[in-house]
DNA sequence: TATTGTTATACTCTATAACTATA
DNA sequence: TATAGTTATAGAGTATAACAATA
């Protein structure tokens, strides 16, 4: 870690929750549910699931920080509509891991799309500004990833 | 509205989207919730009213998108922790606004303080950097007010 | 007649507790 | 004995419908 955060660092952060509470970006999530017809936990989950990755449910219900039950109905969920499904863990007979179906990583697809589409206002920066603004925030988000990983680790 | 938005600016978005849910932002606000003891429906209420500006409870339910009848029980609530007042509208008498009481200037006060305080990897830019972060982001943000703003009239 | 807010009610989301199977 | 997941149940959170008061 090279310094500290600044008040510059502080409005820039206050800036991206602007944008995300009460911007354009607000709407976002409550949209692409109506658009897909499903609750907004199923969207954090298919975001979160692949089809050839098989996660742990165990997993799941740690990096949400929600019950293991909790978990069991969402799967349940997907599974009725089509969209994941059960896989038993290769060498461990309790763990029981979920994969994205074909019909679930087409409906991910679409979601992805949608939430990753910025909102209209980034088109008030020039594309050298763009570019800044992404190389910026990739910093960040690098940074970030590191100190979360070590955190997770050291717990 | 001077150009469109380039694959950098996509990808800036969606390092946006990573550092709120995948990374140090994504525990925040449950984080906060646990420290002051209130749901999060709660938090979102409270960083939007103030002492002296008064809400009229239509405009919140407008705001969250949510029926009005929960922002009774949500007002009730706010009401019962001795955290706001509803007052009547001084020309219509149909309307009830709200406002904080000096316990609810309070606990925003601190609710502000934990949520604006940008995830430690933000030190990770210089302060140079970080000043061009937020000056990259104060442009966005104020276009997607002027550009929320004209939607909201031309609906 | 249309709008604001409340009440009563029902539905969805999420957690707790008790249980089964495997390690 | 400890861990992964399920079931049954209970508790929040949020919406719908019917209603009272005011415009």
């Amino acid at each position: 870690m090279v310094g500290v955060t600044t008040q510059a660092g502080r409005e820039a952060w206050r800036t991206i929750l602007r944008l995300m509470f009460d911007g354009e970006g607000h709407g976002r999530m409550p949209e692409v549910c109506r658009a897909i017809g499903v609750p907004a936990s199923m969207v954090k989950t298919l975001m979160h699931l692949s089809p050839d990755e098989p996660k742990a449910m165990r997993d799941l219900a740690e990096h949400y920080g929600c019950d293991a039950s909790y978990i069991t109905a969402l799967v349940d969920d997907l599974e009725q509509r089509g969209f994941a499904e059960r896989r038993p863990h290769p060498s461990d007979r309790r763990i029981r891991t979920v994969v994205l179906t074909p019909a679930g990583a087409e409906v991910k697809e679409r979601l992805t799309e949608m939430l990753w589409t910025p909102p209209p206002a980034f088109s008030a920066l020039s594309a050298t500004e763009q570019r800044e603004l992404r190389d910026l925030l990739r910093k960040v988000a690098n940074a970030d990833t590191v100190l979360t990983a070590r955190a997770a680790a050291g717990r």
